[in-house]
DNA sequence: TAGATTGTTAATCGATTAACAATC
DNA sequence: TAGATTGTTAATCGATTAACAATC
């Protein structure tokens, strides 16, 4: 049997995600079973939507009782790349950049942050960690030798588009923009905006808008 | 004339807080106008996007010249939230935490931390920046005396929903969500989430489908 | 068996794009 | 005026929800 990996909407893919972490806390508290009723109600869908999600994903509940976790996660995992390593760096030692450097989730979740970069003399060779804030000069030799595949760019704004061109001619394959700017990129670069200031602003938006 | 304020799409708001950055930085450069086009081409969307997003706003371009910038940001800032003051509160003063609280855009974006909390007896007294962590029981009392809107809360995903439960009891407005889990509110409250580690897992999946 | 839950189809809803008349 | 660009309508596209037969 042919495996066709269909192409999966963005918006399933980020619930995937939702799925994966619940399930994993659902099954560290002892629950085999889960369906598509319980997972909706935890993260306020629509149980439709879950069964409706999890036909892009290789992977079948059965009747009466639902889906069963481990199975879940396993193939959850592997269809998010949540199973294999993935090399790191960070991009801007400022305090942002330093965190994520530092936050030790990213490790337990397969995410090794392999070095931390900066163009700011000043920073260059404070530690962080067991790292030690490199040139940025130094970035692309590091990602090719050491096969890096992701870039988390947290540098200020008007860096970033010329800090995504490096990584990219670097090799990289997909970035992560924490900064507020869009960046551009080619189609075989994968880019994520995770902009926490433009967050905040919807966040504005929405408690104004619910104060009528 | 009667203004409707007429329910916007979140889909359309995200890209509202992208046009308020770019026309700023625009402006910073010394454009006065921009059309519909060169904001699709630099933000990767289409013109009729741009035009179509902003009837939801109360502003119109002029033919032939396109959108005045100062007025549009005016607009959109008013809309957004980003023309005043926000007092927020941080809970949770691990690496994240502390980053955040230190992070100047916050203040230049009018995001005033004025308070982070922890339950760790080892992070209490520590100081940050001009603050100081504390112990997260003093926080409703900070949340009523000092009239804060915002918690953003960067804590273990296990705690996440009990420091929601304690906000909102508070009388918070809104939360921005850096934990993993999903949270439950009241539909009076606004969260958003800014899951950093979830838009890893979007990001490896892309990567993995884009080398096929 | 009866009942609960999946998988799937069809209907609905919402968002994006195309097209073009109006306008400066 | 001619040309460029908006504002708006209609068409398309995609995502969510409802409904229900199949199944354990």
């Amino acid at each position: 049997m042919i495996r066709d990996e269909k192409h999966i909407p963005n918006a399933v893919i980020k619930r995937l995600t939702k799925y994966l972490t619940c399930v994993q806390d659902l099954l560290s508290q002892g629950e085999e079973w889960v369906s598509s009723h319980e997972l909706a109600e935890i993260l306020s869908l629509t149980s439709s939507t879950v069964r409706q999600d999890l036909t892009y994903i290789d992977f079948s509940g059965i009747s009466k009782k639902g889906y069963e976790c481990r199975t879940m996660i396993t193939v959850l995992s592997r269809l998010l790349g949540a199973d294999i390593k993935w090399n790191v760096v960070v991009v801007g030692a400022g305090n942002l950049g330093k965190a994520l450097a530092l936050h030790e989730e990213f490790a337990r979740r397969g995410f090794n942050i392999c070095g931390i970069f900066d163009v700011d003399k000043n920073k260059i060779g404070e530690k962080v960690g067991k790292l030690v804030v490199r040139n940025l000069k130094d970035m692309p030799k590091m990602i090719s030798s050491h096969d890096v595949d992701i870039g988390i760019m947290a540098v200020p704004s008007m860096a970033a588009q010329n800090v995504a061109d490096l990584l990219i001619a670097s090799g990289i394959k997909g970035l992560l923009n924490l900064s507020l700017t869009h960046i551009i990129v080619p189609r075989k670069v994968a880019i994520i905006d995770s902009r926490v200031i433009a967050s905040l602003m919807e966040l504005t938006h929405s408690i104004k808008s619910k104060r009528v």
